[in-house]
DNA sequence: CTGAAAGCGCTTACAG
DNA sequence: CTGAAAGCGCTTACAG
């Protein structure tokens, strides 16, 4: 029954113009009030669905944005961008856009193919998230549309780009431990495996200077080699009171590893992570952490891509979120 | 500079009609091979790119489906319909359609508001991932659109659906068991809480009626009531040689159960599980289970919906595929 | 406040 | 093998 009918179809059972009709269901100036009133129920009535599509022609705007997402992120169960994706997608809605997933095949990258997607014009902007080639951000900066990254950020090339603010975070929760009583604090994690695991330690860092605490050497343990592999966790020979992890994961196997040797969480040490992921909680003793904000980054994506297609030249650089710390009871005060 | 090129900019170039400009990019009878050929060159120069929208208002058709996933589904970070989604959305991209994705709100649910991208014609078809109000069913089964469901069944309304295989993977897993020698086999699951929970009891159950097994009453063990709350294990007092648990989080926390009571696992007492989530490979035992094959339903989804569009009146029902035992280390020979 | 005209970029018959 | 004409359903000036 519903099937197409138009706004000429509605304009020809009230004898006036397509034009007026459009103008009424736009809400736009130029419809006497009662008209516009009546329109709306004659389409209503009708069971009339307005066609996008037609308009995106006329306007040249799909009112779609493309996320991409590297298919390497895309493997396990638990992908932290797919909850992305779901707040982007919503966040989207709000503004009357609609998302399009589009997972970035490696060979796809690697040969720096576009999505379809963008040469058939169905989108408007694209959203990156996660990190992708850098022959592919090159390739992505040169195309003529707005382009935002999300959770990732490259220091030699000039993108416009949301993070996490993995500085202030473990700058937080560092601060936090201090705040209960802790000096003797050690952080877990490689320095030089990823730029994250460095900020976050240079967090950590900052609190202890700013409470006139030294940096124990002794105190920083390795969780992983250079290229990511997890090692072994090796204890000090002289236990401090508290941990900073880099992620929760390894405070998770920090407290494994603790339980193991006879000390117990929190009671004879505590310990901290960073992401609020499945680790967290898992376990009986429930990890103190800092949450990544997703959706204010997402709302902060959404908001700079919709300022970018209003104005192509506008630039933001890098922007970087605060992350909330989720008390749980890992911590001990002393 | 690639601003808007249109298929009449190349037939200028080239001083033929956009007529054959569009048959010569569609691949398309009535035009010669070199005359094909030469418009794909020059189109690629020109940095021409397709106007899908064009198209879909000629046709009538958006290429893009909407997959609907109710927000409720999608509070937690681990989310198993975000990577159903991500399949369908990649396995639509070969068929060269798009995915939209909608979190269908509760309040939207509640009073039956279709989303926006039905309203405005964005897609041509809808994915209901997971179950949605018995209203909304109805609601959605009155549109003039192809719908598929994903994941979710009711007996009592007639909707094509795909669902995993539950009644057969519990069937094949317990098979597994009895292959290994046990007899003595457990069930843990409330059998009222949900269909799924029922199922997979009943494929145990029939497992158990071919090898002449007779079910012990003692061996069912509940896991929560009839509102879905967790409540406290409770092991019979005498202990079968292994338990066939409806889920993977309920053999975690029955493996942990055992090993309190001073019972290792699978040395005393073997344990499988269902869905392979993350609790299947979280704790030192890893975790014999049935994996729910979501690329192969997602695949079937999308192949029916695409069916769907061309033939209105195809009808499926309900299709149910098969998951895959993931054979780990939580099973003993005996 | 209302509407006739032109056009967005394609495709679909149909004619040559 | 090639193309002129009509049309998909809107919106945007512009004129009245």
């Amino acid at each position: 029954m519903n099937k197409n009918i138009t706004m000429k179809d509605i304009a020809d059972k009230l004898g006036v113009s397509k034009v007026t009709v459009s103008k009424a269901l736009n809400d736009k100036d130029g419809v006497s009030e009662e008209l516009k009133i009546k329109i709306k129920m004659v389409a209503e009535d009708m069971g009339y669905r307005y066609n996008a599509l037609a308009k995106s022609l006329k306007v040249s705007n799909s009112y779609n944005i493309g996320v991409i997402i590297a298919e390497r992120f895309t493997g396990d169960n638990r992908s932290f961008y797919l909850t992305f994706y779901q707040y982007i997608s919503r966040i989207l809605e709000e503004y009357h856009y609609s998302a399009i997933l589009n997972i970035l095949d490696s060979k796809d990258e690697e040969r720096l193919n576009l999505p379809r997607i963008y040469n058939q014009r169905k989108v408007d902007g694209f959203i990156i998230l996660g990190q992708v080639n850098k022959g592919y951000i090159e390739l992505l900066q040169n195309i003529e549309m707005p382009i935002i990254f999300l959770d990732f950020y490259d220091e030699h090339i000039d993108i416009d780009t949301i993070i996490t603010d993995n500085f202030y975070g473990a700058y937080e929760i560092t601060n936090y431990l201090i705040k209960n009583g802790h000096r003797q604090i050690g952080y877990v994690g490689n320095l030089n495996a990823t730029s994250s695991i460095q900020d976050r330690f240079l967090g950590y860092y900052k609190s202890l200077l700013e409470h006139r605490i030294k940096l124990n050497e002794e105190y920083i343990i390795n969780d992983r080699d250079e290229k990511g592999k997890f090692i072994d966790l090796k204890l000090p020979d002289e236990l401090p009171t508290a941990f900073v992890c880099n992620c929760d994961m390894i405070a998770y196997n920090l407290i494994k590893k603790l339980n193991d040797k006879g000390y117990k969480v929190p009671e004879d040490c505590s310990v901290v992570g960073f992401d609020n992921d499945i680790y967290a909680t898992i376990s009986d003793v429930k990890i103190t952490t800092v949450e990544v904000d997703m959706e204010e980054m997402a709302k902060t994506a959404v908001r700079c891509i919709i300022e970018k297609m209003k104005n192509t030249n506008e630039k933001y650089g890098r922007i970087s979120i605060k992350g909330n710390i989720v008390f749980r009871n890992s911590v001990k005060s002393l």
